[in-house]
DNA sequence: GCCCTTATGTCAACAGGGTTGACCTACCTG
DNA sequence: CAGGTAGGTCAACCCTGTTGACATAAGGGC
């Protein structure tokens, strides 16, 4: 907390930066999302922030303590975009399968900033809403106060856990990422059959781990919550 | 790849540093985990780990071509670390189980390495170890080579998310991490009942949500993964 | 319509980061 | 014992977040 409301959300004087900008935590937030996906890995600093908003780097600490206070503003907004519009389906594991599917596309979409957002609580708005929503679909699934919390806390760190792993290989420069998908159809293709009898024996199958698991993973999860949720 | 053994792994010249120290790759990596744990945040860099060798910084660049491939040196010796002396349970989920709970005690032992290390392929010895014994555990069980691959890519990348999750909280300094924990009994109490009316009937169970979800949803995952495995 | 206060943009500086190229020296091979 | 070179060192480059002093224009009170 310390001090994180210091900073008004409500300007009165409203000064242009030199180059004519009219500063604003939304502006802010705005120019920061478009960064982190226009330029590539580490593409977010407040010094490219400054220069896009044709602003000094150090006006970004008149609306956001830090960086660390910005990121979370900007993980607040990722939260909302991801769950704009969205309305649970009746059927409870359908309801968050949607909603884990709607996280996981805007994480993906800001590899680098899913990153950061992944493991933050930004006590905001959206973010309250977000767990709002989860927790009464189970609460309408039938689950008790207890038995809602655990689940949509296994749910949903799941769900980040997972997309920021993606993330994470998508947020790194080509040529390291690409390395390391090719491992599995390169390097893994190498191992000796004697010592590595098992990988040996699913060489052909190996080129999936290349991929993704979410969906598989998240339907394996359902599926055991289903279970839970039927046997008490 | 690209050049990734333009580096010999073995020196026939050594040459103490001026501070007498023989370095090796080996000895860069032990002091890299050290220094990784025993300072707080970002207490990993080239420069402190010159410090630390009593060498040049750059000298580090005679045995790694980048703090990525030094980075992936540590992963490596993390999972060694996860799986040394690992003997698989008889039943394969308890074998999961153990291996799930292993890895994540070393990633949660070096949180900060843990965030780099998760969501890299090593695409070295002891990760081809680990994934032959996890591949093993799974064919063994019965799963078909397709199934085996499905099923190890899925938990291990839940495993290794929820891990990375948990590193990248206990990762962050202090306050924040203190902060973001404090959120559940704090911010989250004072949510407005009438627009958040399903966090109001769990108010008194939101606690858990600070806590570590990683049990639970391995066994839920666990749940699910015997269902599968049952059925088809 | 002016003046004062102060919010807010600007500037310079600091400490720290990774990485590179030139250098030089001590080691190993022959 | 001589030569070639691996490998440690040094200085430099450009990047990063952050801070404190500074200046200026905005807007409220009169």
């Amino acid at each position: 907390m310390a001090g994180a409301n210091r900073v008004p959300a409500e300007r009165r004087r409203r000064r242009p930066t030199r180059g004519g900008v009219l500063l604003s935590a939304d502006l802010i937030i705005d120019t920061a999302v478009r960064l982190s996906h226009e330029h590539g890995p580490e593409g977010l600093s407040v010094r490219r922030l400054g220069a896009a908003l044709s602003c000094d780097p150090s006006a970004v600490y008149r609306y956001f303590h830090s960086t660390d206070d910005l990121h979370l503003a900007i993980a607040d907004r990722l939260i909302g975009e991801a769950m704009r519009g969205f309305t649970p389906d009746d059927d409870w594991t359908a309801a968050l399968r949607g909603m884990a599917l709607r996280i996981r596309a805007v994480l993906l979409a800001h590899p680098r900033l899913a990153v950061l957002a992944a493991s933050r609580v930004t006590r905001r708005e959206n973010e309250f809403r977000a767990v709002e929503t989860g927790i009464a679909i189970l609460l309408r699934a039938g689950f008790g106060a207890a038995g809602a919390v655990r689940a949509y806390h296994l749910f949903i760190d799941t769900v980040l856990g997972h997309a920021a792993l993606e993330a994470a290989a998508l947020a790194l420069p080509d040529a390291r990422r690409e390395a390391d998908e090719r491992a599995w159809t390169d390097a893994y293709q190498s191992c000796p059959d004697d010592t590595h009898p098992a990988l040996a024996a699913v060489r052909h199958e190996l080129h999936r781990m290349g991929g993704s698991a979410f969906e598989a993973a998240l339907d394996v999860l359902l599926t055991g919550l289903r279970q839970v949720h039927a046997s008490g």
